[in-house]
This record gives C-alpha cells, structure tokens and sequence, in this order.
DNA sequence: GCTCATATGTCCTTCATGTGTCCAAATAAG
DNA sequence: CTTATTTGGACACATGAAGGACATATGAGC
C-alpha cells in the first residue's frame, strides 16, 4: 500500500519538482494549487500525509491546517517563506507538524515527510504490536526478533532493516529506497551496504530468511 | 491502567490537537468545551489530571478550578492568554498547579502534564505498593529495594530511574525518555548521565543486574 | 554559616560490537 | 559461453557503552 500525500502549493514549478521527488521515493503524490480545493481533495483520498504552502491565494495555510486538524489528526508540513517564530508559534497552535522554510531542498523535505511518518506509525503502534511471519514474531516496542520462541537479537540497522521489508510487503525495494530510509538520505557510501546487512539479516532469520528475497538488477523483496 | 485527562477548553482546534499528543502519548482523553459541563465530568470520570482554558463561556478556568479543588486534590493546568502575573497569582491562589501560556506548544504541555503527574503519584503512591523481580522487592512506599532480605540504599535517582524502568518492563527506553521522565524535561546537561545511573544502578543490584539490558544505539530495556 | 558525607554529573580510556568495504566464488541472465 | 550481479567471507574501521576517576552540587548536622 503506497503512501499519500496531498500537496499544496500554488507555484507550478515547486510543485513539480517536489511532485518528482516524492513520485521517486514511491509515493502516491496528488497536487493542487489553493487552499479551497485542498479540502475537497483531503476528502475524497484521505492522504496520509498533507503539505502545505502557507502563502496561497483565497484560503492561506494556515485556514487548511485548521480545517484539516478539525477532521483528522493527518501529519501535516507547512512550507513557508517566512522563518519568524511567530509563524511558527502560529502553525504549532493549529495543528501543524512540522516547517520547511523555503528556498528549501526537495530531497530534505521528502526525508522530513517520511521521518514524520515513521514517528506517527510508532507513536500510533498499540503496546507492543507485533508483526509475525512464519515461525517469527517482531516485538515494535521492545524492538526484538522472536524466532520459534527465542529471542533473537538485531543490531539497529538490522531491526531498521526488517522492519522496513515488513512494512513493505511484497513491494520490491530498491537500494537506493532502502539506504534513503534506514541509512538516511545522508549516507554517501557503497550501495551494496545493503546487501551487506541483508546478509546478516538472512543469518539470523534461519529457516525464515527465504522470506528476503533478491530481485536481481532491481534490490530486495519480503513475501 | 491509563491516565485520565479531563481537558476542558472551548476552541475545538486546540481541543483537538491538545486531545491528540496527549492520545498519542497513551492517555485517555475527555473533552468538553465548558466549564459546567466540565464539573459534571469530573464527578463521572475522576481524571488524573484536568486541564482548564481560563477563558470559557458560562463558567471560567478559576471557577471551574475552585469546584474541583473543594473535591479534590488532582493536579490542575490552566490554559491562558493572558499572561501577566496577576493572573498567575490568582490562578495558584485557587489551587491550579500549573500554567501554560497560549500559544503553547502541545508537546510541551503533555510534558507538563507527566511531570506534575509524576510529583503527584510519588504523593498519593498506596501505601507500600510493592514491585517485585527475581529476588528483589522494591517498595514503593519507603523507596527501598530488598535483594534477598537484605536491605539496599537507593540514591532519589537510582530509585527513580529503577521505578520507571519496572513501570516500563520489555519496553526500550531512550536515554532521552529516561531524562524526560527521571530528570525532567528542564534537564540539560549530557544524556550519558543515564548510562553512570545505570551502571551504579547494576551494581547494587548485584545478581539480578542482569534485568536491564543494553540495547544498543537505543537505550536500555528492563526484562 | 561551615564541614563533611553523599549524591550527581562529566570526562576519558578501554573494550566490545556494529558497520562498511573489498574480493573471490557462486549464481543468474543474456 | 560470457557477462552482470549477488553472495559469503575476511578484514578494517567507526561507534557506542562500560568502567574508573574525578569535580561539583546538595543536604544534613553542627
């Protein structure tokens, strides 16, 4: 299930570029460029995520913020030109959570949207949800691998890893997306990191590492 | 058992951002967007804690908090716009614990909320409740921990810190977590204050040290 | 207020473990 | 069969935690 975005902002070319990164980094993306016309969209897609530019014309970001925090506790970015902390007072109090002041990089923005994501998935994860597959349990708050009922011990970017595979069932993964969201958009190193960890990761699934499998030319697939 | 929260303010947008850190942050939330209502809730639900907007229709935040301290003693917060010190005065005269001035940050008010929550537990602590683990008994009435009968001196911190990771077992607390909650969020010096408490932590604990372990890259976990 | 004992916080060194790179062998694709 | 890609092993390097030593803060008793 692709994650979506709704994004408002009314100066074409900023809208594209983000559009573009966002498209890359596997999201469903839906634009438009006022504020009235958000709302209408919010309700017929119910994003999972909502970016807004507080400079627009007929319903500014702020009054959308508003309107969408009355329906729904969606993350929400307010993109703004203006960097005084009143504004940022301003937003806070309506619901917004989190700022990127423009002139700003796409590529950071996309990395701030999917940080605020994975905070609101672990903040919303009841005590101790679990995933399961085959003979093996992932504990999310006590961040530990069940096998056959022994405990397994992960490394952080081994945990990172599993879960992110999980949560992206039978999606291929490219290493590229993997880096982006378990090493960071920061990360300049080998690509093949990834296959490094995947490795490792293998070794400690056992008999449930054929739940990783390699899609050659392309990066990694959980099933 | 959760934490109750009783918050009464009449503007919906505040009301349903604040309603939702707090959701997030694992209370039970009731809303009402007055006061007289709000002391019509308070007979039916006895929260752990109420939060009060000053400025209400019919009956305000000083009013309100005048009713339920002739009740009870449960910690009060008040919203206010106004912040001079009159006000404040007035407020702690009638018995709130805590002000917050709008515009407020939600993050910083459920942080509040804990802290007052907590002085409020180590008051109103039943008494001599007991936790045990292994061989050890920690009686949360005088503070002592008992290892095989014998009596072990606990430092405030030591207590503390031993507290909440029992009240948090097979969870992984993050360091900042732990100084959150153990120290206060006003605390500002280095986070490996937690890693020396730890450690002197462990070694009175002697054998049944082993219940907190080392979760690296995260913090640390009571199992 | 002063003194002492204890609690608390910081710093630094050591050590263990986690992480990233490289290369040869194995496997898949064309 | 040839080439591209992944795997697995070995190794070097980076990071984070433990442990010890010490400086400072706090609080009780005088």
């Amino acid at each position: 299930m692709r994650k979506k975005v709704l994004l408002v902002e009314d100066e074409l070319r900023i809208r594209e570029v983000v559009a573009d990164y966002f498209k890359k980094d596997g999201w469903e993306v839906h634009e438009t460029d006022n504020g009235s016309s958000a709302i209408d969209w919010f309700d017929a897609i119910y994003p999972d995520l909502v970016i807004l530019d507080i400079m627009m014309p007929k319903m500014d970001g702020f009054a959308v913020t508003k309107e969408v925090r009355a329906k729904s506790g969606v993350p929400i970015i307010l993109l703004t030109a203006k960097s005084s902390d009143d504004d940022k007072i301003h937003g806070f109090d309506l619901g917004a959570d989190d700022y990127v002041t423009k002139p700003f990089s796409p590529k950071v923005l996309v990395a701030r949207a999917n940080s605020l994501m994975k905070r609101a998935t672990e903040h919303y994860l009841p005590n101790g949800h679990m995933l399961s597959f085959g003979h093996a349990v992932v504990n999310t708050k006590s961040r530990q691998l069940e096998l056959d009922k022994q405990q397994v011990e992960l490394t952080p970017k081994e945990y990172d890893l599993l879960l992110l595979l999980l949560q992206h069932k039978n999606n291929v993964l490219s290493r590229e997306t993997i880096l982006n969201h378990v090493w960071g958009i920061d990360f300049e190193g080998d690509n093949r990191v990834v296959d490094t960890h995947i490795k490792k990761l293998r070794a400690k699934l056992g008999d449930e590492s054929h739940h990783i499998r390699t899609v050659i030319g392309t990066g990694y697939k959980f099933e």
